[in-house]
RNA sequence: GGGCCGCUAGCUCAUCGGGAAGAGCAGGAGACUUUUAAUCUCAAGGUGCCGGGAUCGAGACCCGGGCGGCCCA
């Protein structure tokens, strides 16, 4: 059966509901319109047959009769699921329900596989995912997930912009990757004969952006990991990096806060809101705590990085971390921080001071070498956001890696690799200059109030299946 | 990677102390001039995820594998 090339379409359901509200039951409009959508429900009744049609911003009944409708038979015998072009007169009928009575129709496209049970819809984990087509017909939760997420993007790039951040794009395909600490996936360029690794942050190549006199530049994309997947970790991930020059971590924490809630008000319409049926405000300003301050709360104990060692890694077994013996002070504090204060930080909040030892890329703390002026922010328990002051000493830089080096040769699986030629950028001149990093599935999340990140990503990775 | 749970018709789910599987919806045929998950009648629909094993007999029990969910690392 062929099928038309294109369909003269002139009308949405959702506008159709706003410009007819004033329609009364049984009236006609004398207005004709063509809609085209999905048929979703069928209800023939011999010489009359009611279909739900769905198009992108709503649902509107097709209401067909033998003495009016072309073809009215085949028009009773559709399937659900098939695309329909209808064009016909704006009605309300006896019952109220707001309808396009049908004079001519085509069908576009026909459904040969059915987007599950019609009042159940699909629920099956493994086939929502591995066909995401069918489950965004038939699980509306499904659309309005993917449609906040992008709404959130949207909001993010608009609100960069207006800041005067330009956007760019930097490699995804690296010699080495860098700019975080986790394992990659890499792939071999055949004409170069050489190995790539998908990068697991745009950090530095941002950095070298800056070097290169571009004060302020964002980049929302991919990044990889080569990492497990669980509700909150899918290997592929959208981030968000921004850098701004004469910034520093203060000015960094000030416009995260606001980034945030201006994205919820943007999407929400508010900052209160509520995630996984627990209040929520992510209402600026947020409070600024020093780690070592929370981890000594928590403990009901003094403890900061200049604690000894021996100490914080007794605590820290005590809660059940398993410390390393290349782990120092910082990294035991760090630990003991995440065992015993994540749980309890739900609405979002800084956490400051990190040691140096788990920043390598931060730049000192004014008041302590042995900190940085490097925040986290939680929210709902979870990490949201990452930046800092950045280290700008090619110096201290290169000592940095260095540390990194030796944790990696002494047996320790996520460190930093050394990035000669960032190093080398920062000799040209960093200016002073602070980062952020957000993670934006984890923020879609929160504002789709999912608990799988997989809900917020259209076609998340999966096992493939073998025959 | 470890633990627990799930996998039965296209979809959503039942069934049982081991005795060769059942409903609703979808799909097929028919009835019906205002339905709203329309209703009614009829017929059809299954490698019970895959592979082994113990048993006279397994979808149910045991072992291995696959995919997924949740928790932990």
């Amino acid at each position: 059966m062929t099928t038309p090339y294109t369909f003269a379409h002139n009308a949405y359901a959702a506008a159709l509901h706003e410009s007819y509200a004033h329609l009364g039951d049984g009236e006609e409009s004398g207005v004709s319109v063509n809609v085209a959508g999905r048929v979703m429900l069928l209800r023939s009744q011999g010489k009359l047959a009611f279909a739900t049609m769905r198009d992108s911003t709503g649902e509107i009944q097709l209401f067909a009769l033998a003495a009016v409708t072309k073809d009215f038979d085949e028009f009773a015998k559709l399937h659900l699921g098939d695309w329909v072009g209808v064009s016909g007169e704006v009605v309300r009928t006896k019952r109220g329900e707001l309808s396009v009575k049908v004079a001519s129709w085509v069908r576009l496209a026909e459904a040969q596989h059915n987007f599950g049970d019609k009042w159940a819809g699909i629920s099956d984990y493994d086939l929502r995912y591995r066909h995401r087509e069918a489950d965004l017909w038939a699980n509306p939760e499904s659309r309005e997930a993917l449609s906040r997420r992008s709404a959130v993007l949207r909001s993010v790039r608009e609100r960069c912009w207006a800041a005067g951040f330009m956007e760019v794009e930097t490699p995804i395909l690296n010699p080495i990757a860098t700019g975080a600490a986790a394992r990659p996936f890499s792939t071999h360029h055949n004409a170069l004969d050489s190995e790539f690794f998908l990068r697991i942050a745009p950090e530095l190549w941002l950095k070298r952006l800056v070097v290169g006199g571009f004060e302020r530049v964002f980049e929302l994309g991919r990044v990889f990991r080569n990492e497990g997947v669980s509700p909150r970790h899918n290997p592929e991930f959208t981030m968000l990096e921004i850098y701004a020059a004469y910034w520093d971590v203060n000015d960094m924490m000030a416009f995260t806060e606001e980034l945030v809630a201006g994205v919820a008000r943007d999407v929400l319409g508010t900052t209160e809101t509520t995630y996984q049926g627990r209040a929520i405000s992510f209402a600026a300003p947020w409070p600024r705590r020093p780690m070592a301050e929370l981890a000594s709360e928590a403990l009901g104990e003094e403890v900061s990085v200049h604690t000894s060692r021996e100490r914080l890694a007794t605590i820290a077994k005590d809660h059940g971390v398993d410390v390393h013996e290349t782990w120092g002070p910082g990294r035991c504090l760090a630990e003991l921080f995440e065992a015993t204060c994540e749980e309890s930080l739900w609405n979002p909040i800084f956490v400051t001071d990190y040691p140096v030892e788990v920043s390598p890329l931060s730049r000192r703390h004014q008041s302590d070498p042995e900190l940085t002026e490097r925040f986290e922010s939680y929210a709902a328990t979870r990490e949201l956001s990452n930046g800092f002051s950045e280290l700008i000493d090619p110096i201290d830089q290169r000592a940095r890696f260095e540390e990194q080096a030796s944790l990696a040769a002494a047996g320790e699986e996520e460190t930093m690799a050394i990035d000669e030629d960032y190093i080398k950028a920062l000799e040209w001149g960093l200016p002073p200059t602070a980062g952020l990093g957000v993670g934006m599935d984890r923020l879609a999340m929160l504002i789709a109030d999912v608990a799988n990140i997989r809900e917020v990503i259209a076609f998340p990775t999966l096992k493939p299946l073998h025959e």
